[in-house]
DNA sequence: CTTGACTCCGTACCATGGTACGGAACCCAT
DNA sequence: ATGGGTTCCGTACCATGGTACGGAGTCAAG
């Protein structure tokens, strides 16, 4: 099941190897124990499936707007069953979520207002500050 | 015309003190000149609506997802007439809002549907990994 | 069985956007 | 004119989310 290696993983994420790593360290994706047991010098780790899933949520979390942290949470609360809590973040998140598309579609119509009042007049000043006054 | 000190400034514009020094470090807000000319010791700035309404335009800015650099660009751009160059920033960053608002849209969804299947069931893990799988 | 690419790991560094600290000067009220 | 709250300024520190470096180990191909 674990067939590739980190870069492979990084790859399959569409990030960087330092950045799984840095996943790792922050505990957001575990570190697959390295091959041969006993002895001090260890192989190389092995990732499959399940990593490049859990990748790919900490990303989409990420893209939601959660910090690590939160999605840390997250990750810890998948396994278990506070429904409370989960239902709690969740909802929370998509309160934060209307709040901001809201401000971003404002902000949004005020740069298309600005494009065109530029595309209008040849000369004198674009009125940028301006653009934005009654957002 | 300038009636009110850094603290009334910040007050107005929703920020701290340090916040306002802080934009004028990055050259967001002019320093308005010290009274009393020639001697080594100044007096206190004050700053007018117009201080108020450059600080306003940055949050607002800010909120638009431009960078404090593009900030700056913007309001250097502001007293030119430089259309095209205005138009394209604008216009280059409508099309990124977009892009983040369908992608935040996607994301509030996921979490929604999330937040209602943890409301379902109460017992049993809330599959929080999976709720992304199709964003 | 060597060579070159990749891995492992710790540690250091980076950019962004602030926030805190501390001493001197200042201003207003009492 | 003395005290308390601001202001001024430089400098240091902080959180977040990475990115880079360097040396040793490992692995697959030729």
């Amino acid at each position: 099941m674990k067939t590739t290696t980190i870069a492979g993983l990084a790859r399959a994420g569409g990030v960087g190897v330092e950045t799984v790593r840095y996943y790792q360290r922050r505990g957001l994706l575990e570190q697959p124990p390295r091959p041969d047991g006993g002895g001090s010098a260890g192989g190389v780790r092995r990732y499959g499936e399940t990593d490049a899933r859990r990748l790919r949520f900490i990303r989409a979390a990420q893209a939601a707007g959660f910090t690590l942290e939160q999605v840390a949470e997250l990750l810890a609360l998948d396994a278990g069953d506070d429904h409370a809590r989960a239902r709690g973040l969740a909802l929370e998140r998509v309160a934060a979520l209307d709040a901001r598309i809201a401000e971003l579609r404002t902000a949004r119509n005020a740069l298309q207002r600005l494009a065109h009042a530029c595309g209008e007049t040849t000369s004198g000043p674009c009125p940028i500050l301006s653009a934005f006054e009654g957002a």
